[in-house]
DNA sequence: TCTGGGGTCCTAGGACCC
DNA sequence: TCTGGGGTCCTAGGACCC
């Protein structure tokens, strides 16, 4: 079984937690340069403030409900998520930091999952002022449905229990595709069009359909509405593939300058970011972009590959500022415009060794089963490095088809059970 | 007038190799 | 009824998440 813990409405708890004379005002948290609502308490949601709107379309309800408005404080949110999964280290042995506002937790152990939600929730609140939904299921999928539930019905006092013993008809039956984890605006909207409405009705799906309509990511979603875990527990963060640091003016820029000089900025903040994980890049991308709500919006990038990984800040701030002039037209307004890294590698190389070891044990004709080498890796770097997807070929003269399995795993000793 | 920032994964297609 | 077979690497685009 898994728990989901999710702080409610977060930024806007936050900031109540240190200004507990707004427990009752509506809030609203803005993006940088103020420009876009992106977290709402509840009283500001019931006066039906939309999530993501641009500041000035929601100017005058704010003005008229006198909604309390904040610019976002992302170190804070920062210091209270560290708060927040601190309390529920103490709850499971086995937690998987989702985001800034969410864990997973095992609770496989537990022998009373309503009691250990109420305990989780109820310890959070205390040791931290910030309220959480707990939504404990045989599946993450599952699991956020759960937390779904305490959102709709207060008695449930914040713990949304599924379990397979349950009426999951009914419960998945109000569920609306749109509000499954996995389904975006995209997915929902083109399965509504198919007759698939709510998750009862995804999960009675005809599976070789979805596939080939959706993709294998929609099939997983489907078994773990039936209770099947797609998805496990990551304790580990794995390595990032990317860093990335952008942001938007404010206002239209068109002096080379000034992009310049936002570019160094952005490369020092992502190369720090970079040192502090020890890791180095090979290849650098900037871009700018402008226009983008008129009708012709447009944007340029350029990336470089770089011969030797680095971490060296004062070089890569000269190869950006070459890309961006590279791609930089004058007189163009621009909005935004931002830096990535790419081809991360750790900065020991640690891989080499690892590798070559396995290298060696085969040359010399060890006999070495996939599964110690999976076993290997994945206790050096954290589950989920590398997995094991069981595939089906369909052979024919004329077509090949290689799909990946919806039930993927990191333990080779449950291929022969899977494939 | 003013419209966030930072990620992941999957798929398809093309270039190229023997 | 018909194309050789088998592979790698890279890129672009599209979807999703918070």
């Amino acid at each position: 079984m898994i728990a989901l813990v999710d702080c409610r409405n977060f930024y806007a708890s936050c900031e109540r937690v240190f200004r507990p004379d707004l427990a009752k005002t509506p809030i609203v948290i803005l993006s940088s340069n103020d420009g876009c609502i992106i977290a709402r308490s509840d009283e500001a949601k019931a006066l039906g403030v939309p999530m993501g709107e641009p500041y000035f379309k929601a100017a005058h309800i704010i003005k008229e409900f006198k909604i309390v408005v904040f610019s976002a404080n992302f170190s804070l949110y920062g210091n209270m998520s560290n708060r927040v999964m601190a309390v529920l280290g103490e709850f499971s042995d086995k937690l998987e930091i989702y985001s800034i506002d969410e864990a997973f937790l095992d609770c496989s152990q537990e022998k009373d999952l309503k009691e250990y939600g109420r305990l989780i929730h109820y310890t959070v609140r205390k040791w931290t002022n910030i309220p959480v939904a707990v939504g404990i299921a045989p599946t993450k999928t599952l699991a956020k449905i759960g937390c779904l539930l305490t959102k709709r019905d207060p008695d449930l006092c914040g713990v949304g229990l599924v379990t397979a013993n349950m009426d999951l008809t009914k419960i998945l039956s109000e569920v609306s595709v749109s509000d499954i984890w996995g389904i975006g605006r995209k997915l929902s909207k083109s399965l509504k069009l198919n007759g698939i409405n709510n998750a009862q009705e995804l999960r009675m799906a005809d599976l070789r359909w979805i596939q080939k309509r959706y993709g294998i990511n929609v099939v997983r979603t489907i078994y773990e509405l039936h209770g099947t875990a797609c998805s496990e527990l990551r304790q580990l963060r794995p390595i990032r593939k990317s860093i990335c640091s952008s942001r938007s003016f404010g206002r239209k820029i068109t002096e080379l300058r000034e992009i310049e000089e936002a570019v160094a900025a952005y490369v020092s903040r992502a190369a720090e970011k970079l040192r502090s994980e020890e890791l180095k890049t090979t290849t650098i991308g900037v871009y700018i972009r402008g226009g983008r709500f008129t009708n012709s919006p447009f944007s340029q990038s350029y990336f470089v590959n770089l011969f030797n990984p680095t971490d060296d800040t004062s070089f890569l701030i000269k190869i950006a500022q070459t890309a961006i002039r590279k791609i930089f037209k004058a007189g163009i307004r621009y909005e935004k415009c931002g830096v990535s890294f790419f081809n991360l590698s750790l900065k020991s190389q640690h891989q080499l060794p690892l590798f070559s070891s396995i290298n060696q044990d085969l040359m010399e004709g060890k006999q070495l089963n996939l599964g110690t080498i999976i076993d290997k890796l994945n206790q050096r770097y954290g589950r989920d490095t590398l997995f094991i997807s069981a595939c089906g070929i369909t052979p024919s003269w004329k077509t090949k088809a290689i799909k990946m399995s919806p039930h993927y795993t990191t333990d080779w000793r449950q291929l022969p059970t899977i494939g």
